[in-house]
DNA sequence: CAGTGTTGCATAACAGCGATATCTATTAAC
DNA sequence: GTTAATAGATATCGCTGTTATGCAACACTG
């Protein structure tokens, strides 16, 4: 695993082939059958890795008495997880793409967990009157949906020159905190004190 | 490439080869490399496709009094295009995850320039007062992230079952006028009305 | 018309991939 | 100590993208 998960980072989705780990582990390719299954098993526990990886970092953000300010931080966490993990973010969310493999409902279902985070933040936020009364369920959905795409337009590349990567996430930030109910000068501060608590994550 | 296109469409990105692409074209590999130098070459020729379905896709959303209903209808017809063309859809934003294929730089510039109708619709949002002042560029962009987002996690099946797929665009539409600075009431009226145009796309 | 250069495609081959069958050697259990 | 089981090495199969070679049809030129 550790190998996989070393290859697929630093040479990229296509070195991460049976021979090639072999040739890292100086054993022959049939570890990844004996331990995996096959290549797809073993696709299959790095998006595991991945969720984790994202879970973990996740959970370092603390319960502040600005549950916006905490969202937002988490908005960050998440965005910091996929930049420092590329090629895992991509086979974690672009994994059908790859040959022959297809995530089970257990294993998504294991992703979805991964919301409990926000889902917790969210019922913070609409407790403590800042967001309009809702289903913290959706609006971590929303937040993660909107996090989401962001991050990957970003990691693909589409994202528009004239503003840098910052600027969107921020102006994103924002616009969540206001689509969910909050001020929007509250939510611009609360954002912006996020910014400070980056030591967290 | 029509070739292509339809094994892409019916039988998933594995069935991308040379071979097969040969075999039903009653003709041997070598048809890829003169056409198109490679897969590589092809593939990028398909995102080129992809883009330009796209954009006449939201070329059909005409301009009418309430631009707040014309952003919403955009959205639905980025979405269902995506929900139309999914393997292509990944193909296009997933590419990194292809072996060995990256695209260039004006591919990418051509993907963004697919943003230019929803800069416009978001340009008439704003003269009319019903969105915050602000560029509309970045509202573009914003709209552009969260239906990315929503509609990738869809594909990849992460959607959260108690909401069915249609309450989440219904509420992600919503929360994006919201947060571009419309009013909650009105947002809702017109992303209703939307509902009721979607035989324009 | 004859010759010539260019282009398009078919054939065959090469390197690499995931996967499998077979066999060996090591380990675990009784 | 004997036996069963399992991990791993080797070789192989069918597949992939890619390239080199060669052949056939075409356009051009004298």
């Amino acid at each position: 695993m550790d190998i996989a998960a070393r290859l697929l980072a630093e040479h990229g989705p296509q070195a991460l082939s049976t021979r090639r780990i072999a040739a890292e582990a100086d054993s022959s390719t049939m570890t990844v059958y004996t331990h995996f299954g096959g290549m797809s098993g073993l696709v299959r526990e790095m998006v595991r890795e991945g969720f984790a990886r994202l879970q973990e970092r996740l959970t370092r953000v603390q319960a502040t008495d600005d549950p916006v300010a905490d969202m937002a931080l988490l908005g960050r966490a998440y965005r910091l997880n996929a930049l420092a993990n590329p090629h895992l973010y991509a086979v974690m969310f672009g994994g059908s793409s790859l040959a022959g493999f297809s995530l089970s409902e257990e294993d998504r279902q294991h992703g979805r967990y991964t919301l409990a985070n926000v889902a917790e933040c969210a019922d913070r936020c609409l407790t403590t009157g800042r967001f309009r009364p809702g289903d913290p369920i959706l609006v971590a959905h929303q937040m993660w949906t909107a996090v989401h795409g962001l991050v990957t337009l970003e990691l693909g590349g589409y994202l528009i020159p004239p503003y840098d990567a910052d600027t969107c996430v921020e102006a994103q930030l924002i616009g969540l905190m206001v689509s969910a109910g909050d001020d929007y000068t509250a939510a611009a501060t609360s954002v912006a004190k996020s910014l400070n608590r980056l030591d967290e994550i």
